[in-house]
DNA sequence: GTCGTAGTTGCAAATTTTGGCATCTGCGGG
DNA sequence: CCCGCAGATGCCAAAATTTGCAACTACGAC
C-alpha cells in the first residue's frame, strides 16, 4: 500500500500525534489519483468515519502540508486542492494563465535555483511543492 | 509620483477600464511602504471614498495581480497581502518556515529556471511574483 | 497496565472570500 | 457632444476558511 503512514517522513517530531483522523485524511489523498479539494477529502473521510469535522480536515491538511507530505495547488477561480507528494516522483506545477493547462515540472529543474538561493542568501528552499504561473507554448503561439 | 496609473504596464488591453476604484486601490498599494492586506487596502480606499465595497477591493486586487501590477504574498497564519511591483526592483520572497524571516530574492536569480522551463516545456513563466518557502541560514544553524 | 499531559478534535460562531444580479459608467463610435 | 454597451460596481447572500474552547485521546513515563 502506498500509504504507509507510520513511515519515514511524517510525524516524526516530538509531541506530534498520529490520530485516526490524520491517517484517514492522508489515506484519502494518497489513494486518490488526482488533486482533491478539502471538501472532497472530507467526503471521503466521512465514508470511513462520519463524525470527522470539516475543520479538522482543514487543520489536518495544513498540518500535512507543513510536514511536506502533501502539496497544495492554488489555481485562482478554483478551490484549493491537495495532492500526495510521492517520493521518487516529486514535481511542481506550471499553470497556463490563459488556458489553464497544467504541466508537471520535474523537481530536478529547480536544482539550479535551489543552489543559487543557498549560496547567495544562505536560504534552503523547501522543494516540496511549488505552483508557477505563466503561459504554455500553445497560448504563446496563439497570442503572439 | 510613483503611481502613474495611466502608464505602460496596466490596463492596456481592449475592454479593460480604468475606474476610480481601481485607481484608488492601486494608489493605496503603491503609496504604502509594506504589504497590505485586503482589509487595509479597503480602509485606505474608504478614506478617499467611503462607499467602495470590500468585494470590489477583492475583485480589483485579483485583477491587478493578473495584470502583473501587484504581487501576492501568502504566508500561512497570516492574511494574504499585496505589494506593488515596481519596475527596476522586481523581486520575489523567500520565507523561513521556522522563524518567519522574509528575504527578498532578486528576479534575476530565476533566469535560469525560466530558461529551463522555456526550453524543456515551452512554458514561459510569469516572473511577477513568487513566494518560496524554506529555511533561513540562522534557523538551519540552530536546528542542526 | 495505568496515569498525566500536551496535542487534537468536534462543535459553534466568527471571519474571510466569492458569486449573483440589477444598476451604473468608462470610453470608442458616430 | 451624445449613445450604446461591455465591463465594473454595490449590495446582498452564499460559500469557504479560520478560530475559541471544553472535552477527548495518543503516547511517553512509571
Amino acid at each position: 500500500m502506498s500509504c504507509e503512514i507510520t513511515s519515514d517522513r511524517p510525524t516524526a517530531q516530538s509531541g506530534v500525534r498520529l490520530t485516526p483522523q490524520r491517517a484517514m485524511v492522508l489515506e484519502a489523498i494518497y489513494h486518490s489519483d488526482g488533486h482533491l479539494s478539502v471538501d472532497e477529502v472530507h467526503e471521503r473521510v466521512q465514508m470511513l468515519s462520519p463524525y470527522v469535522d470539516l475543520s479538522t480536515v482543514y487543520r489536518t491538511v495544513m498540518f500535512l502540508k507543513q510536514q511536506g507530505v502533501i502539496g497544495e495547488l492554488r489555481l485562482d477561480g478554483q478551490p484549493v486542492r491537495y495532492e500526495a507528494v510521492r517520493s521518487g516522483h516529486e514535481h511542481h506545477h506550471a499553470v497556463c494563465s490563459t488556458c489553464g493547462a497544467m504541466i508537471e515540472v520535474d523537481s530536478a529543474d529547480l536544482t539550479e535555483l535551489s543552489e543559487i538561493l543557498s549560496e547567495k542568501y544562505g536560504f534552503t528552499i523547501n522543494l516540496v511543492h511549488l505552483t508557477l504561473t505563466g503561459q504554455c507554448s500553445a497560448c504563446q503561439a496563439a497570442s503572439g
